[in-house]
DNA sequence: GCCAACGTTGGC
DNA sequence: GCCAACGTTGGC
C-alpha cells in the first residue's frame, strides 16, 4: 500500500513547472534540514508513494499537483558542500545527518487547490498543514485528504 | 514588511 | 538540563 505525503516548496525556488521541465521530470528533495521531516524522507518514504506538491509563500498559495517518490532514501549531498546553501558542517559523510529522495511529476491541476480552500472543506479539517504554526516542509497525510484534494484539483 | 510559531544554539 | 536569544518559516 502506498502512502501519501505532502511537500512545500517555495515556486520562486522549484516550482512544480520546474519539476515538469526537468531532465526526466525527476529531482532530488534536498535541503530538508529538519529532523521529523528527515525521518519521514529517511524512514518512510517508498517508491510508489504518492506527493501532492505545496507551493507556499507566493500567490495563489495552495496544493499544485502530484508527484510521486522513485528512489528511496540517500544522503543529501548538498549538506557535504561548504558552498552549498544548505551545507552542514555536522554532517558527515561517513555518516551523514541529511537524507533526501527523489520525486518525479506525476500531474499538474489545472487550477491550483488554494489553501483558502483546503481550510473550508470539512473533509480537509484535520490535514497539519493548517494546523496551527506548522512549518513542516514534508508531512503524511491520508489517502482520504489525498483523494479529496486530487478531486478538487481535477474539478476546479 | 510584519510577526507568531517553533526549532536550534549556547551560556549557565 | 534549563531557558533566553536568535534564526527561519510561512501566512497574512
Amino acid at each position: 500500500m502506498p502512502k501519501y505525503w505532502l511537500i512545500k516548496s517555495e515556486p520562486d525556488v522549484f516550482s512544480i513547472d520546474d519539476l515538469s521541465n526537468a531532465e526526466k521530470k525527476t529531482t532530488y528533495w534536498d535541503g530538508v534540514r529538519n529532523y521529523l521531516a528527515r525521518n519521514y524522507m529517511r524512514d518512510e518514504m517508498k517508491i510508489g508513494d504518492k506527493v501532492l506538491y505545496y507551493h507556499s509563500n507566493c500567490d495563489p498559495m495552495g496544493v499544485a499537483g502530484v508527484c510521486e517518490v522513485v528512489k528511496e532514501s540517500y544522503p543529501d549531498f548538498s549538506a557535504f558542500d561548504p558552498k552549498d546553501t544548505h551545507y552542514d558542517p555536522k554532517s558527515k559523510k561517513d555518516n551523514p545527518t541529511w537524507y533526501m529522495i527523489d520525486v518525479k511529476f506525476v500531474e499538474k491541476f489545472k487550477n491550483i487547490v488554494q489553501l483558502s480552500d483546503i481550510k473550508n472543506n470539512p473533509k480537509l479539517s484535520e490535514m497539519k498543514l493548517i494546523q496551527r504554526g506548522n512549518r513542516l516542509s514534508v508531512m503524511p497525510i491520508t489517502k482520504t485528504e489525498f483523494d479529496e484534494i486530487h478531486k478538487m484539483g481535477k474539478n476546479s
